[in-house]
Formats: C-alpha cells, structure tokens, sequence
DNA sequence: GCCAACGTTGGC
DNA sequence: GCCAACGTTGGC
C-alpha cells in the first residue's frame, strides 16, 4: 500500500478555476513548465489530494481539493502551435512535459487565507505561494495537511 | 501600477 | 560554467 501524499497545486483564476474544475469533474493540469513542479508530479501517486490554491486574484488563497487519478501523461500543449505553452525544443519522440489528471473533490465554503497559510506552511510550502516565484507545485506536510483539511 | 524575487537566457 | 540582463510572477 502506497502512502497517501498531499500537494499543493496553484493556478490563477482567470486561467483555470475551482469553479471551472467543479464544472469539468476532471481535468488535465497541462501547461506546467517548470522542471522542479514537474518533477513533484512525476513522484505523485494515484489517490494523492491536492490543495488548489488561486494565485493572483482578490483574494489568494486555498479555495477546494481535487485527487490526483492518472499519472505519467504527456502534455499535449506542448507540441500545440496554437497554445502558448507550445514548447519547440520539444519532440514527440521524447517529450520534455508531463502532467497529471486531477479530479474534483470539494470546494472551500471559506477560503483559507495566505496569511493564514503564511502561519501555518514550513519554509519550502511557502515557497509556492511566495510573490514572484514560479515553482507552482510543492508537496505539504502531513501534520499541516490535517489541519488544512479542517479548515477546508 | 509597482517592484521584489524568481527562473531562464545567452555572451563570453 | 559564470553571471548580467531579461522576462515573468503575483502580492500589495
């Protein structure tokens, strides 16, 4: 039995919601071009949960869960001419970008906060909700996942 | 709109 | 392989 992990996976609003996720049920979480946030999701396993945090909107925070269900799958963007996560350097015969499937599990009644989330994540979850910085996925701790899933 | 904090790029 | 310049992110 594989253990159950927890994530943290932000998307600004505009271009993808909680809302819209709860619409879609499922959804792919393409477009991630960051090596380290990639990586994360390469070490998730199937039934992880994962935070979904709204960066850049009013007001920023962790609004819903979703659960990760299928794992290792090329990111179609990125030979997508038309999208702008289309990648050049990449090629069909090894792609550089994968992603995960996620899907729906609740939406938040109250947000939780970023000054809350400030209170309560170590150093390393902070970075992801840390202004300027493009790592979009970290793992969070067990202990702090418990209390976010109170609050949730 | 500002600008600090990042990751990426490219000249050397 | 260094590192300055650059572009992006995102809270405020």
């Amino acid at each position: 039995m594989i253990e159950e992990k927890f994530w943290l996976m932000k998307s600004e609003p505009d271009a993808y919601s909680i809302d819209t996720l709860k619409n879609d049920g499922v959804t792919l979480w393409d477009g991630i071009r960051n090596y380290q946030a990639r990586n994360f999701m390469r070490n998730m396993n199937k039934g992880d949960k994962v935070f979904f945090y709204h960066s850049n909107c009013k007001p920023p925070g962790i609004v819903g869960l979703m659960e990760v269900i299928d794992l290792n799958i090329v990111d179609p963007t990125q030979f997508d001419e038309d999208s702008k996560y289309f990648d050049p350097k990449s090629k069909s015969e090894n792609p550089i970008w994968d992603c995960v499937k996620v899907k729906f599990i609740s939406k938040s009644n109250n947000i939780i906060s970023l000054p809350e989330l400030k209170i309560l994540f170590s150093e390393d979850e902070l970075l992801v909700v840390k202004k300027g910085n493009r790592l979009s996925i970290v793992p969070v701790n067990n202990d702090v996942a418990k209390i976010l899933l109170e609050k949730i």
